[in-house]
DNA sequence: TTGACAAGACCGACCAGTCGGTTTAAAGTT
DNA sequence: AACTTTAAACCGACTGGTCGGTCTTGTCAA
């Protein structure tokens, strides 16, 4: 196989990742997205077969992506789990402007084929899925480090997300990225107090 | 003016917010509106100038039906301010398969249209804000019982927020109102935790 | 030659919105 | 009560434009 220099599946992912994060499925038209891309009609489907194969693979790629920031954070060095875990909560605050620039793909998606797309709504039901166990592995020993019970790895992963995806909708609702920011260090001082932490610094500066 | 007793505007109402908070406002055309409604084009248009006027009509009688709803629970009798504040916690999580029966309607608009519609992410800004100022007056109380200066009740009213429209995208992805419940559960476990309360109950049953 | 793309005319379906005409019902007239 | 008047409420075929997707022709590098 033998490179070529232009790849236009690549310009093309990374069009509708922006697009799609920022405007959502229906609102994305495929005119826009080639546009943005600068690659003409024909070779788009050359490259993809439908809108929806295509949002399909820019989802896996935007999934591949993501955590390969996320995982590759100085955190994952931290030898003692309670400190690793509220690390790996600092950096995604501190990524957050890198990682959600213009939303999230797999959030603005999902809020509206959930009754229409069956295919892609089941890909991004597995891929928050990877997200969640990958967040899960994380923060789980920190729990168990701490003998706490009372609340799983699993909950707090599947809490972090939430949190994540519901401040980039006030962020973008107030028109202010702060607000995302603000709310992971939220969770993480949740985190704090749920492990008996005290002295966990914090912010809060909305406005 | 003569009056005409109709219910044309209030029927296409009722049918935008439903459709709009599960498809988004793209992916909900006016000839679906119009149908779901019962009514027709003329009578639409009639009614409404446009589709953007009617989303943001939509809008304000959300929020007002919405809140009519929060403002009467029976939280609102208890005195103690710290007990009042997890009661409504609890509330809006029993109340949650009522109010966001579809997903929220702010939230499901605000993802797609922040660089395309202004006039209606403006209104949204404004919504959310109402909402955020009416939470902040039933959890600031608390926060002042109990002397807590780490956390502003502003600061919780817009966490809540977030959590609430987090767990409604995670609820959408996975195809399981009980994420939103969860979601607004574990608030109150964060909650609990911070007004320093003991054996605050909880649980969590993801699958 | 072959495969990766450019360019863009073109297609039918569907989009938001329009328009001339019809129905409805309250108010005035007898 | 029976009529006419009036204007709002309502109807649905229609319009111009946009949608996702197709297709043909051509360029260029390996």
């Amino acid at each position: 196989m033998v490179k070529h220099k232009t790849n236009t599946k690549e310009k093309v992912i990374i069009a509708t990742q922006e697009l799609m994060a920022s405007r959502g499925y229906s609102a994305t038209t495929v005119d826009e997205i080639i546009k943005y891309a600068g690659v003409s009609k024909g070779g788009f489907y050359h490259a993809f077969k439908s809108k929806e194969e295509l949002t399909i693979v820019a989802l896996e790629d935007y999934e591949e992506k993501g955590w390969e920031i996320v995982a590759n954070g100085a955190y994952a060095e931290i030898e003692d789990p309670v400190e690793r875990a509220l690390a790996f909560v600092q950096f995604l605050e501190e990524k957050s402007g890198e990682l959600w620039a213009h939303g999230c793909l797999l959030g603005s998606i999902s809020i509206e084929v959930a009754n229409s797309h069956p295919s892609v709504i089941n890909r991004i039901d597995e891929l928050f899925d990877d997200f969640e166990k990958g967040i899960e592995v994380i923060l789980a020993p920190a729990l168990e480090t701490k003998k706490i019970t009372e609340v799983s790895g699993k909950d707090l992963s599947i809490h972090l997300l939430a949190v994540i995806e519901g401040s980039i909708i006030t962020a973008k609702s107030h028109r202010n990225p702060r607000f995302l920011q603000d709310g992971i260090a939220r969770f993480r001082h949740y985190l704090g107090l749920l492990l008996k932490l005290d002295g966990v610094e914090k912010k809060s500066t909305h406005q």
